[in-house]
DNA sequence: CAACTCTGTTGTCATTGCCTACATTCGATC
DNA sequence: GATCGAATGTAGGCAATGACAACAGAGTTG
């Protein structure tokens, strides 16, 4: 299970940080939250018990940090989707419902930890930063969308937030176990259309 | 903290596993998931470190069963709001809607408990009868929907899910941290009436 | 009253997170 | 390139925790 590399390890590890961050994350996936122990991720990377701390002050911002890098993949996913050459508005944009529900379907553990740690009053700035940042493309295409007149005119953050409320609610139960996977895709793609029209602009 | 009760209490507490609920719960939401100790409410209710093993198995068990009772709470909160006079359809849904969003901004972390524990492969039969039971309203109100024609036909287990999803995922963006609680209210009335838009028929 | 079962107690153990002192390495500055 | 300080890793310790086992009191049933 340890990440085997260099036989001979120098003193210095060169990148703790990230194979803990590494092995944490296949931790979390494997085992869940509850599974993932700052000691046993040292052991199975090779390094002391107290290693950890000189990169990580505790437990938390160790979880802390995989949510933020859970952002940034997220975000880079999310990215190039909204980059694919899509022909209508309605095809971009369940382009992202798709990548977000897929992405949040296949890291359960981390989607959890991800929202979890925005609400917390210590989370770092980054963490923030990087939440905002992953979603942007999101809003983005929504503020182009409201200036072609395929979106309801206001306040930005309130349209999206209502339009994906139906997505994440969805990968949200999914992974509370309340949909058969088998159904997912279809159901992705009905929540799509729900958001796709309820955005629309009412006469 | 403690829950102060008799004062020289017999060997035999009584209501041990009630009186470990309760404080768990409290705890629960104090101070979260993690500040959850065994220990630490069985010295708050007055019995040994030992005792609640004998109600439950392991902390997990004793999770598993708050979660049982969030949703046995949770319906009949539904319940009753299903049960109160409304003039509509719709403003019969958009009550239920109000009801679960209220209820799961009110108890965040019980509501993860909740929605955690379902696809954990060894829950208990009765989480899940009373994961049934509390949406069981929401389940009959839309199938009296279908037969007034006021909601698309088709299984019921699949229209609900979709138009639940937005009120589920709104609830959960708010325990995030997502959203600013003043705008709550606002943003419920939304959904709902999104939700009610995604019910009816199209054609 | 005698066996039996529940329920609670006490003691123990391995694990864990966090802390402090110490060791080794790296890097900047002279 | 030597020196010194900062960064990084090690070793040991501590209190808390969950799980477990052996035991004890209390109720129940024959």
């Amino acid at each position: 299970m340890a990440i085997s590399s260099e036989p001979s390890r120098p003193y210095h590890h060169g990148s703790l940080r990230d194979a803990l961050l590494r092995r944490a994350e296949e931790v979390l996936s494997e085992s869940g939250v509850d599974g993932l122990s700052l000691r046993a991720i040292a052991r199975d990377v090779g390094v002391s018990h107290g290693a950890p701390r000189r990169h990580f002050p505790d437990r938390q911002a160790l979880l802390d940090a995989l949510a933020e890098d859970g952002f940034v993949r997220l975000g880079d996913e999310i990215r190039a989707a909204a980059a694919a050459p899509a022909s209508s508005f309605v095809e971009r944009l369940g382009a992202l419902a798709i990548v977000y529900v897929s992405f949040a379907t296949q890291h359960a553990a981390l989607l959890d930890l991800m929202f979890a740690g925005k609400h917390r009053p210590g989370a770092s700035e980054s963490l923030y930063a990087a939440a905002e940042g992953a979603f942007s493309p999101v809003f983005q295409l929504i503020v182009e969308g409201q200036a072609q007149g395929e979106v309801v005119p206001g306040d930005v953050d309130r349209v999206a937030l209502a339009a994906w409320a139906g997505i994440h609610g969805l990968a949200s139960m999914v992974n509370a176990g309340l949909v058969d996977r088998a159904t997912l895709p279809s159901l992705v793609a009905d929540a799509a259309e729900r958001m796709v029209l309820g955005l629309r602009p009412r006469g």
